[in-house]
DNA sequence: GCGGTATAGATAGCAATGCTATCACAACCG
DNA sequence: CGGTTGTGATAGCATTGCTATCTATACCGC
């Protein structure tokens, strides 16, 4: 699989970005350093003027590529999704029986990214973690509707799309699975969230992981 | 319980605020503008430089009660689920059946407040608005633990173990309470945000109410 | 009524942020 | 070789986030 990916090149839609970030050097390292900086210093803190001494560039030069850090924060969040969906498309490839199916997909949803590899510059782990800490930040600002238009969120719903579908396999009566979906997917986030800084909210304890056994068993158990 | 409500008042940690704003007129001019103004244009666009154009004060007014918009957020965040816990509380008065209880709670958390009153100066309306699309933001800070620990989520954890409880009188074998209760609570805003934002992802109708359907469901039906 | 204290308005100011403009230089491309 | 493109360098400006100082007022105890 990581060969194949790293051939493959996931489609970002073109009104959140400049100038495609794929196609120079400097683009190149703004990704790779923005995942490394919001990582490190979280979104709120992070800006071009940091993100261009961290790159060894200057502000004006990543303003080229991004409008601003709301733009590329949608950026990230939607290759990670794109990124998801085809690791989601892979692992169910050949898995025919459909509770298998939505097992496997949300295992893959909900559990933790620890292998970085598959695409050169992108850091996975990274990317994981600042979806998990800042992506709801793209979905809650006013902007929603028009980064709505703009395809920003495509790869998410196409992801919920193949879940509902085979949530529909399983019961076709199930008038929700949308919502079951988002809440999986979300709530996995959350979760993980809460495990780390507010572990009075979680069930979630150290050592194994009770996330992805959490949210497989309410979906099961959801959709009979 | 209006007329009660309205007597009682809500304590909130001083930990989140400089001066009190329930002490003075300016402090409770700066709760209902600020509550006016953020459900408005906003929380990122909200600064104290607007917020003291609208009551007719200033900035530096306004930094005397708090410290940042951060520890505002804070503050309205937690009165909201201060108020709810009374209203969790009225609303479990003399309801034996557990399975009625949580029922009830449910409903509670996860139904659109539409009516205002109980409190003078707090539009209650408005607020439940401004938790829906802002409040995971006071959560996903670098500040969190440092929040956490200055109590402001105290009644966000009450009632967190409130509902844990009654769960737990249902099944007492159940391992995740914890999870399910948050995961119903802001999958409750979530849904009610993709609602009126991105349709795609729900399967919410206009008309009749399908977040509190789908989550009660789900909850009965994971705790079996 | 007098002096003290708390409160809030007015104004200024400063560093950081968000964003734009201009210019110069190098690479590369036909 | 001349033109285009991409990047760095620098400047600048409005807004934001926050602090400081000064003044007017109101209220409180005596």
């Amino acid at each position: 699989m990581q060969r194949l990916l790293s051939k493959l090149s996931i489609t970002i839609s073109d009104a959140v970005y400049l100038k495609d970030p794929e196609t120079s050097d400097l683009g190149r390292r703004i990704l790779t350093g923005s995942i490394d900086l919001i990582d490190r210093i979280g979104l709120e803190q992070f800006t071009f003027r940091k993100l261009g001494k961290h790159i060894g560039s200057t502000e004006a030069s990543i303003y080229r590529y991004f409008e601003n850090k709301h733009k590329l924060l949608l950026y990230l969040v939607m290759w990670y999704w794109g990124w998801m969906e085809y690791r989601l498309v892979f692992t169910l490839a050949n898995v025919e029986a459909p509770e298998d199916r939505l097992r496997r997909a949300i295992r893959l949803l909900t559990e933790q990214v620890v292998e970085d590899s598959s695409f050169g510059h992108i850091n996975e782990v990274k990317l994981n973690r600042i979806v998990v800490a800042e992506s709801l930040k793209a979905y809650l600002t006013r902007e929603v509707d028009a980064d709505n238009k703009d395809g920003a969120f495509a790869y998410y719903k196409q992801i919920v799309g193949r879940v509902t579908g085979i949530i529909h396999e399983i019961n076709p009566t199930f008038s929700y699975p949308r919502m079951l979906v988002t809440t999986v997917v979300e709530g996995g986030h959350l979760q993980r969230h809460f495990a780390d800084h507010l572990p009075g909210l979680t069930d979630q304890q150290e050592g194994h992981d009770t996330v992805v056994t959490f949210f497989t068993d309410l979906t099961f158990k959801t959709i009979r």
